[in-house]
DNA sequence: CACATTAAGTCAGTCTTGTTGACATTCCAA
DNA sequence: TTGGAATGTCAACAAGACTGACTTAATGTG
């Protein structure tokens, strides 16, 4: 936690290596995203249809206001696609029990069955590196994309853990 | 190169496991571009922008299929972004000496003045994640973005730094 | 030389995903 | 009961991607 790098650490931390990481992580992103992609042209969805189900799916029940923070854009923007995910038999919003201004979010059959396709072709991709790489590798992935993160950001992915 | 992972990658690789890993990929991305995205608001200039600057920066004199080819998007696309940038004077376009369809491309003082504040404020906020995560784990972090991109990508991306 | 190909640029139209701003509805809580 | 919060909706717009068709200029080849 110390702010002052080593010798070492300073010297490693040459503009070349963090244009190299950079470039890294703008390749590696696409790369990420390709296998869901290409699922989702042809079907009449896009990435943020992806992302709706995939965080719905990973904390099912959740409001839309939680879903908005997550996600980081406007709620017209999300609804836009929340709509359609709707209309189309994917989402359920069920009116909140305790508050009955919050929509609970929740994915259908049919709509778990398309996040679970989305998610195994991106867990692929994402197991491939893995191994590649190696679990000492993954480990120090892992712990660089968190120091990467907005403290806000960071604190919604952990909370996506902890429930 | 074993398709057969070890018992311990085995055990490793569950599928939240996989999915924290593509959770923290979405969230790191998001605080990765965030400080370029904040100079670029107010300057009628987005991430394409950057990205051109980018690239142009890293070798300059590439002619417009290899910045293509790098950016995977459309002629159209990119061609949009490039004029501006030419209109505004911060690249240069010269015709190919050896072949003269080619245009090459390079910064002009200014254009270098924007890509090297925009790659000093993101360079700043790789540069504190790093030193976060320290040298070993950036070495991880390192081989698991490379083991994600794509043949090719991975092929341009090495192409980067040998010139 | 004539013709095909390549590199670059352009025009027109479309789509997704984001943005603002304005406004209605519902419902909780002081 | 009234103000504010949560949600939803309408309209307009912009960035940045796409396809398709086309031009111009330069190059390569039969």
């Amino acid at each position: 936690m110390s702010e002052v790098p080593t010798g070492e650490s300073l010297l490693f931390l040459t503009d070349e290596q963090l244009r190299q990481g950079i470039e890294a992580m703008y390749f590696a992103y696409r790369g990420f995203t390709s296998a869901p992609d290409q699922i989702l042209e042809g079907i009449s969805y896009g990435r943020a249809h992806h992302r709706a189900l995939h965080f719905i799916s990973r904390a099912p029940g959740m409001n839309v206001n939680r879903l908005l923070a997550i996600l980081g854009v406007t709620k017209q923007s999300l609804n836009r696609v929340l709509r359609t995910l709707i209309e189309d038999g994917l989402v359920e919003s069920r009116v909140g029990t305790a508050d009955k201004r919050e929509r609970h979010l929740y994915l259908t059959e049919e709509g778990a069955a398309l996040e679970k396709s989305l998610s195994e072709a991106q867990r692929a991709q994402m197991r491939a590196a893995y191994r590649k790489a190696g679990p000492e590798a993954v480990a120090g992935f892992r712990q660089v994309l968190e120091s990467m993160m907005d403290p806000e950001l960071k604190r919604l992915y952990s909370a996506l853990r902890e429930g």
